[in-house]
DNA sequence: GCGCTAA
DNA sequence: TTAGCGCAACGCAGT
DNA sequence: ACTGCG
């Protein structure tokens, strides 16, 4: 009707293709208020038809091609005078009431005729290269029925019409032999998924359920005496009861057949009531739809009719149709709607970022929500407070943490409260400025986690990420350790010199070894000591050198030293906890403050400062600056400069692999 | 902190 | 809508 | 094989 225009500007259009439908939600009631619409709910095949430069093509709801069994629908369609479209809708036959039927429909595509279809079509996705489904589900629908009032389908392409709220519409339907209303709100988009601003309603209670098996008849020539049901929860089959009426003749004799080509398997419920008699069990692969009056207690289903076997479904995606409450229902979709019409709020160009959201504060470009939420109850550090610590110290800890597979320990409320460590991006969602890393753990791949530079970091912290966890190599050699670490956690009656001299033994048998090694705080109550490598070795030959060191010096100190990281052993000594050293094993970044009361943070040191008087705890999230600013020179200075290796023949004789 | 699921 | 949940996972060590 | 630990 309106702009026809048949001049295209220059725009290459996408082809068209199937897209997923808008699923609607079973709710126990029909919602009311001014919101709604209502339209007739069909028995037939839900069904998407994309037409683009005169070829129509018919999908079924998992986009499977459909169009030669629809063929004469198809055929009709081609009377639309579109350069494209995208039109949904459902495919019914009708019976002698007018209401649809499924059974009728089967028998008729059986028979491979289609003349005698309707298809009901109630939304408009895509029309002439313009993109609808942001638009008002009544906008899209008056566009519809615009665009089909243009051509004469003689009643088998039908626009379906919706009501404002009626009162008893649902029983008035239900006495007209409908299956149900589907309930629309108005201002809904389109948007592909299962949606509560899409509520069905049925008459009946009539779900899908799987075939896992059937009992045998006592009178020869009916195909079996009932059906054997079932449906999954949480992945597992459960058992819904028989169904042994509402076949005929042909549906008895057709379903047994199909039954006997599937493999028999054993009874696939560990206890049965003894009723259910003795039945053949099958691989439970079809699907039929039922309807019965309700569940009884015991999980079964009460006066279940065979309705049809469905095609279109598969068989582990069957569980048990729970009826949303409809108030629930209600406040669901209009929170969907709200956020909907949210996302595109491009108005004002200068409004803040999470529009709605008052109190954020912008921080490095990463938008900081909850800014005066206290982290820290003990000292009264609010996260603002943390992320204006990581913004400062950016500088410094992105060097140890940036560019390596990274595992975090969230805090999201305080460090009282819960807290968890993450290692992988969410499935769902994930973290702006934070990537996937891929690394091969065992013969398979995983993703982690990566950051780059500031933004990643104040993102991360933004997520509540308190302490950043690296790996000990970079994201593109992960197999190849890029340091070493020796993690000294001293038992709580251990004596304070014994780290100091710990630390200070790995430092002398490193240089041994020819290795420079750099000492920091570990933010709590014990020691690192590091040694940067060039990736060369991998980890097996890392994880076992440290090990030997570790075991070297608890054997010439026992009293002070253990390597074994049995808790009850400890007792006064140091555990020299060599098992950092493996791939998917993480130690505290320098600079990361710790999680837990007094804010400490990883401190690098000058060796010079490891004496017994050393105080880790004096350096905390609120003292570390003024140390760092005191400093004329950085005690890590070379740590990124030294560049040094194992000697091969250390490895050897260790019997450790090179390479 | 945040998205998912269930109710 | 609200409530509740998950959010790492592997080798070492002791039983 | 199961459990606590880092
Ligand atoms: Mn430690
Ligand atoms: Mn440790």
């Amino acid at each position: 009707m309106d702009d026809q225009g048949y001049r295209r500007k220059s725009k290459p259009v996408a082809k068209l293709a199937f897209r997923d439908l808008e699923l609607a939600t079973l709710a126990d009631a029909v919602p009311a208020g001014p919101g709604w619409v209502h339209e007739v709910k069909f028995d037939g095949y839900r069904t998407l038809t994309v037409i683009d430069d005169g070829a129509v093509t018919m999908y079924s709801r998992s986009g499977l091609d459909w169009t030669t069994k629809y063929a004469e629908i198809a055929r009709r369609l081609k009377a639309l005078k579109v350069r494209n479209a995208i039109l949904d809708g459902e495919i019914v036959a009708l019976n002698a009431h007018g209401a649809s039927s499924f059974s009728k429909l089967k028998a008729e595509l059986g028979a491979g005729r289609s003349e005698d279809l309707q298809y009901y079509l109630f939304d408009l996705l895509v029309l002439d290269d313009e993109d609808l489904t942001r638009q008002p589900l009544v906008e899209r629908k008056r566009r519809l029925e615009t665009l089909l009032a243009t051509a004469e389908f003689e009643n088998h392409i039908i626009y379906s019409e919706h009501f404002a709220e009626k009162a008893n519409f649902l029983p008035h339907l239900c006495s007209l032999d409908m299956e149900g209303i589907v309930s629309k709100r108005g201002d809904s988009i389109y948007t592909g998924r299962r949606s509560k601003a899409w509520l069905k309603v049925k008459c009946h209670k009539r779900q899908e359920f799987v075939i896992v098996g059937f009992t045998e008849s006592d009178h020869a020539g009916r195909g079996f005496r009932s059906l054997l049901l079932g449906y999954y929860e949480d992945g597992e089959l459960q058992f819904a009861g028989k169904v042994g009426t509402g076949f005929n003749q042909d549906t008895l004799f057709d379903i047994r057949k199909k039954l006997d080509k599937l493999k028999a398997v054993p009874k696939p419920f560990k206890k049965l009531p003894p009723d259910v008699g003795p039945g053949t069990w099958v691989q439970p692969s079809m699907v039929c739809e039922v309807e019965f009056t309700e569940w009884t207690p015991e999980g079964r289903l009460r006066h279940p009719s065979f309705q049809g076997l469905r095609e279109d479904k598969a068989a582990t995606t069957i569980g048990r149709d729970k009826a949303l409450p409809v108030e629930i229902a209600a406040k669901a979709a209009q929170a969907e709607v709200e956020v909907a019409a949210e996302k595109p709020k491009r108005r004002h160009p200068a409004a803040p970022l999470k529009p709605g959201k008052a109190g954020r504060v912008d921080v490095g470009g990463v938008s900081i929500s909850h800014p005066d939420r206290i982290v820290f109850p003990d000292l009264g550090v609010t996260k603002l407070e943390l992320v204006r610590y990581y913004e400062q110290i950016a500088e410094r800890i992105l060097p140890h943490v940036a560019n390596r597979p990274l595992s975090l320990l969230r805090v999201p409320d305080n460090v009282d409260g819960q807290q968890f460590f993450q290692r992988h991006l969410p499935e769902h969602g994930g973290v702006p400025n934070v990537s996937d890393v891929k690394i091969p753990i065992k013969n398979r791949t995983e993703d982690y986690m990566k950051i780059e530079d500031a933004r990643g970091l104040l993102s991360l912290v933004q997520w509540g990420g308190i302490e950043f966890h690296p790996w000990g190599c970079q994201a593109d050699t992960p197999l190849l350790p890029d340091r070493m670490i020796f993690d000294l956690d001293p038992d709580p009656e251990a004596p304070w010199s014994s780290v100091i001299e710990g630390a200070a033994e790995v430092r002398d048998r490193m240089n041994e070894f020819g290795l420079i090694s750099f000492l920091k705080t570990t933010g709590g109550k014990g020691l690192h000591v590091v040694v940067p490598i060039v990736p060369k070795f991998g980890w097996p030959a890392i994880k076992g050198f440290t090990k030997a060191v570790a075991e070297s010096m608890a054997h010439d100190s026992p009293d002070r030293f253990i390597a074994n990281m049995s808790k009850a052993k400890r007792k006064g000594r140091i555990f020299i906890d060599y098992l950092r050293n493996d791939l998917t094993s993480t130690a505290a970044a320098a600079f990361t403050v710790r999680a837990r009361s007094g804010a400490g943070v990883s401190t690098p040191l000058n060796w010079s400062e490891l004496k017994v008087s050393l105080k880790p705890s004096a350096f905390n999230l609120q003292t570390i600056f003024r140390r760092l600013k005191a400093q004329t020179s950085d005690p890590w200075a070379d740590y990124f400069a030294v560049r040094q290796t194992l000697r091969p023949e250390i490895l050897q004789a260790l019997k450790l692999p090179i390479e």
